[in-house]
DNA sequence: GCTATATAGATAGTATGCTATGTATATATT
DNA sequence: AATATATACATAGCATACTATCTATATAGC
């Protein structure tokens, strides 16, 4: 029966999600902002004026998922929707100034998350961990 | 606003930890077993008889969540309590023999998860990957 | 012994994630 | 044009996470 969690990378990255999130949490609550509500906004701020299907697929989570985070982020003034122009089955999804002010500070907090993560890690390591990472996550959404 | 999602730690982290769970969560699905769950029942197949308190502690939970997993874990036959000896404010946490019976095959399913999370690595940077990640788990729980 | 504090656990409320399903609208096929 | 299929989105239900709060019991300090 050898399993051993210490080793195990998966149990590994749900951890480190974990303290991620929580860290990302305390850094930005100030903020009224919630970790995926980030996310989001992340590409929002990248170009507004999108599509839930776009989010979607941008961030790599279910439709139901973005749907729900969509609707909170409504509720707390973040976004506002109109009907798309060609698609009566869609909408675009557009920043308020609300959100477009928390652009500066929201990405400050979750730099400063990434630092202090990889801050006891020699330099040459920071990449290393990045790039290892980028690729597990290639392999996996390959399956 | 410098922030590239793609070389983020945070947003990797988080990425790769859905993906394990789901992976994970497609192995185990059959054995009528949720990640969570799994990773309560490591620390019990190690040994059971333990407390809420000790099992909240060994997974960096939070003690609410502990309390709800293991009450799904009770309300689907994985786990028994009784009182504790000595302390009774506290209660053990057994196995049953539904939960002894799912160790091997679920071992296994986490061992294929990681296998293959890490499939496309040259051999000499999985112990890194894993190495590296202990490490900003680590750094992070001590802040 | 009494009171203050600490600890074990339960519960409520919320955010994120998922699957499954339903509705409306677009598009493709015949 | 009529029908079949695909796509965009919403909703319901569930599992995990969190914080905050409550009860019960233990323990420490006076």
């Amino acid at each position: 029966m050898a399993f051993d969690k210490t080793t195990s990378a998966g149990f590994l990255a749900n951890h480190l999600a974990r303290l991620f999130a929580s860290h990302l949490q305390a850094r930005i609550a100030h903020l009224d902002l919630a970790p995926a509500q980030f996310m989001t906004l992340l590409e929002l701020w990248e170009r507004d004026g999108r599509t839930q299907s776009d989010l979607t697929a941008r961030l790599d989570v279910e439709q139901a998922t973005m749907a729900n985070t969509l609707k909170r982020m409504e509720r707390d003034g973040l976004i506002k929707r109109t009907d798309h122009p060609d698609d009566r089955r869609a909408q675009l999804i557009w920043l308020t100034d609300k959100a477009r002010k928390l652009e500066a500070p929201a990405k400050d907090a979750a730099n400063a998350v990434n630092q202090a993560a990889l801050a006891d890690l020699p330099d040459s390591q920071r990449a290393a961990v990045v790039k290892l990472m980028s690729r597990m996550i290639e392999t996996m959404r390959k399956e």
